[in-house]
DNA sequence: TACCGATTTGCAACAAAGTTGCAAAGAAGC
DNA sequence: GCTTCTTTGCAACTTTGTTGCAAATCGGTA
């Protein structure tokens, strides 16, 4: 459509093959979907944003893909919505830097990831290991503080 | 059953009642259920441990009505799955103390709170309010450690 | 202990979310 | 353009959660 679209178009196509994953339609519109909102999404957030004719399956096994390639993370809420976001480029399968915070704004809604704050360490109880840390912090966005 | 099962009953009756709720069966068992557990539970799990005579839709009320009471709160977790655990005694509707960490086992799948651990603070950009922090830590638990 | 009003429960039916098998369509390499 | 392997969409199904309503239960009172 424009010099940006065509862009993000090609930036689709490069994360696909460096993921060993093949050029579809559906998995070209999810990424664009995520790229545009730079908001995490639920499935149903993405069925209905890919404007028609993406199956429901479609939408849940290529988002369960792209966790299995490190593509995304999954984030935690409150609520018992399951939601998703794409990771840093630094991310692979295997290698996630999954230590930043999410946001959730209780007024607006959305949920962010702030890769600016990194989750602070804490001491964990003898006996026990640690794999990952999750930080969710809800409140208000900097659009509805005001 | 014995002095132990006595004083457990005791005590859902003297939680329940604190809070302007009537002891009934159904809302003896959770309590119970979720007292023995000792872990944090999902509705379905309930369901389960509540050996028969529980309707599905009792124990999603239940739970409801527990969380508005400040009984109970939730914890946020990275697949899919809502699950409740006791608040502390000092727990109320309205004001709760709710920032201790979560701990999720990856190995035997038990969702746990450690009270001792504080969720340190953090420091927020500009623009945004805190409202509540969540802290889930993945990894194993000191059965599944070793 | 029996009765009464208010609350709670279970049932049935429904809505939403997520899964599975399979045949048709599409992608990648030759 | 052809072949092979992967991906998609459909249909049917399971699981999870919700709503309305009548019957059962709770707590207080006589």
């Amino acid at each position: 459509m424009n010099k940006l679209a065509d862009s993000s178009e090609d930036r689709v196509a490069i994360l696909l093959r460096r993921n060993q994953l093949s050029v579809t339609d559906g998995r070209r519109r999810i990424l664009e979907v995520f790229m545009d909102a730079g908001v995490a999404l639920s499935p149903h957030d993405i069925e209905e944003k890919t404007s028609e004719r993406l199956d429901r399956v479609t939408v849940y096994r290529t988002l369960q893909t792209f966790l299995e390639k490190g593509i995304m993370h999954t984030i935690p809420t409150t609520d018992n919505s399951v939601l998703y976001a794409l990771c840093k480029e630094s991310c692979g399968a295997g290698h996630h830097h999954d230590d930043h915070v999410h946001f959730v704004c209780e007024l607006c809604g959305t949920t962010t990831c702030l890769d600016g704050l990194t989750i602070p360490s804490i001491a964990m109880p003898d006996g026990y290991l640690v794999s990952q840390v999750n930080m969710v912090v809800n409140g208000r966005c900097k659009n509805c503080a005001a």
